[in-house]
DNA sequence: CGGCCTCTTGAAAGCGCTTTCAGATAGCCA
DNA sequence: TGGCTATCTGAAAGCGCTTTCAAGAGGCCG
């Protein structure tokens, strides 16, 4: 057999390899990766025949190899309910600011609010080697855990608290309850809730909760015909709003899930002839962009989308790298207060 | 030394391979290959224990390992300005269903509207080995397409075409032309521009061109101070609307780059006494969720950005697997027509 | 009954990187 | 100059999978 040089062999696009940069700079390929990892102990002209070498070669390591190698894939994953909704793009786009800056990717995934779903998607992140995974909110399929654990990497629960797990977000029972609270200062007796579906959605349940919660402890009750579940969006606002109007007396108040609920209850309210807040006062969820800009401004639970990202982003790199972490960090929401809110007609001040 | 079980040695957490899934099927790992793979050639009974020793085991293969093997990482690369945008999270959203139903795993990035933050994003990518690369628009840094070349993956550029490059898209001049012909059919003459940033945004530049060049065919022009350029966002829809009332005659309508430029628009409009229609005409891009439901609702130029994603998905997956593809798909963009426009004051029908 | 296929299977060779380990080189002191 | 230590460097052994290759096991025909 004909002994041709290798270059004539290989197709010309094949891209280069360490071997490649490391008989071009003369050097080893053990020397090669020193370099490229900024691990000391290379003298400084290896290092720059390493480094120009690489560069005229337009080398760029095998992501894969670098991860069988290192058991380290410097990646994270994260499954989310919806990916289009406002606020977990939100807490996407900081997590990955966080991850980006430790040297991690970001692999999300959609779940829909369904368990299975969930699972699925969790599966097929942990089958690519993540080295972190996050998730939404405290409900998850039986198997989840287990399966996370037998991959061994750290996992961080976001958007509402847990009791036995490493979370980031906040008490939504309380927030909400904070915002029943408040309504029942000015002087309403008779508050609705419209929510996004709440089956297997801890943070929708424990809103409402919270609410009704909030109103037992005043002596009132959440009544049946004014507690509704929708799906999201603003056609959902509108139709949770006819909904609670045909149920009975309407209410004085209502809180919703989203504030793209609260959009939609608005205006099926002003399509009634109702005037807000004159007849009906409006609480939504979020602080979306648009909120301070309805007619009337909206009042809404402010979530911290920006922390929470950047919390569960560093609370995963620590604790991929082995570094201790708290198991729960409590980034409280807030009420905002604008124009969609006021004391019920005929109420004294 | 003693020769003690391989168990008692190993620590029990480690995760299963398949080296444990073949000892305990009693098969060689290259069975237990094949049969995790489906490939067909392994006997009913030995298939059968090894799928029984997978699942007691729960065995997950190591991706990476995979991926050095088989040389596909089975993951595809997104790099858009804003992951917080509607638009791009739309498209991001049918891309990844296209991309999952073909076994793949979408990895997105963010550019923020930065030619140096989209290479660099980019190349994070291609380091990581994705097999395939979906970027936005027609406009990127000079070195990208040669390390994309390099990496020798298929890339498909989206939401504008492109005279040379792989693209899904649509013609953002024609469909802004469009636009301002349907206004200038009403009688509009003075016409403005409201657009997000265009340096190095070839679609919101395309627009304004389309516009300029459909009133220069009807023998008008686009007044300097009837051009604003501005921030994204319900305030910047605000402050463009104000820089253009502040610079000379109004315009009796305005075409904006987003439905969130053209709500602020409106607030502005309405808080200066114009009314919609009656006074100026308005129309959006994107036809956003809220879009119907503003008051009056919202002319706009519809994205079809579910087949958008589709389409630049299956793009993608094609040419991965090697199959002949177009290089170029056109998914048209559409003029909805809402209450948001009519003739302007005191033309004839 | 021998020869030839076909069907299964396992051994072993990678994939391209990191990292250990030991050898080579150089520097320094006695 | 010799001996020792401190620095560098390369060979080689994995990481955990896929895939080729060759061999073993049956089955069938002449």
């Amino acid at each position: 057999m004909l002994d041709l040089p290798e270059e004539i062999l290989e197709p010309p696009t094949r891209s280069p390899v360490a071997r490649d940069v490391a008989r071009r700079a003369g050097v080893s390929t053990a020397t090669v990766s020193r370099v490229l990892n900024g691990s000391a102990g290379v003298r400084a002209d290896k290092r720059e025949a390493v480094m120009r070498a690489a560069q005229d070669l337009g080398f760029v390591a095998n992501g894969a190899a670098r991860a069988l190698s290192t058991r380290r894939f410097m990646a994270v994953g994260a499954v989310v309910p919806n990916i289009e909704n406002e606020a977990f793009v939100r807490v996407l786009s900081s997590f990955q600011d966080r991850l980006r800056q430790a040297g991690y990717t970001l692999v999300a995934a959609n779940a829909g609010y369904d368990l299975e779903d969930e699972l699925r998607e969790a599966t097929f992140l942990l089958e690519r080697g993540v080295d972190g995974l996050m998730l939404v909110g405290d409900i998850h399929h039986p198997d989840l855990h287990a399966r996370i654990a037998r991959a061994g990497i750290p996992m961080v629960q976001t958007f509402s608290l847990s009791r036995e797990r490493p979370c980031v977000g906040f008490d939504n029972a309380a927030s909400a309850a904070r915002a029943a609270n408040y309504l029942m200062d000015l002087g309403h007796r008779r508050i609705g809730v419209i929510s996004g579906l709440r089956k297997d959605n801890d943070r929708g349940g424990a809103r409402v909760t919270g609410i009704a919660a909030a109103l037992a402890a005043r002596g009132l009750r959440l009544a049946s015909e004014h507690d509704i579940e929708i799906s999201y969006g603003i056609g959902g606002g509108r139709d949770g709003f006819r909904q609670m109007l045909a149920g009975g007396p309407p209410p004085t108040a209502i809180i919703c899930g989203t504030d793209q609920i609260a959009f939609g209850a608005m205006i099926e309210a002003r399509a009634r002839g109702l005037s807000i807040p004159g007849d009906l006062s409006v609480i939504g969820h979020n602080d979306s962009d648009f909120a301070p800009f309805l007619d009337p401004p909206l009042t809404t639970i402010r979530i911290h989308s920006a922390e929470i990202g950047h919390a569960a982003g560093d609370h995963l790199i620590a604790r991929i790298q082995g570094r201790p972490m708290v198991r729960l960090t409590e980034i409280d929401a807030e009420l905002i207060l604008r124009a969609s809110t006021a004391p019920p007609r005929g109420a004294a001040a």
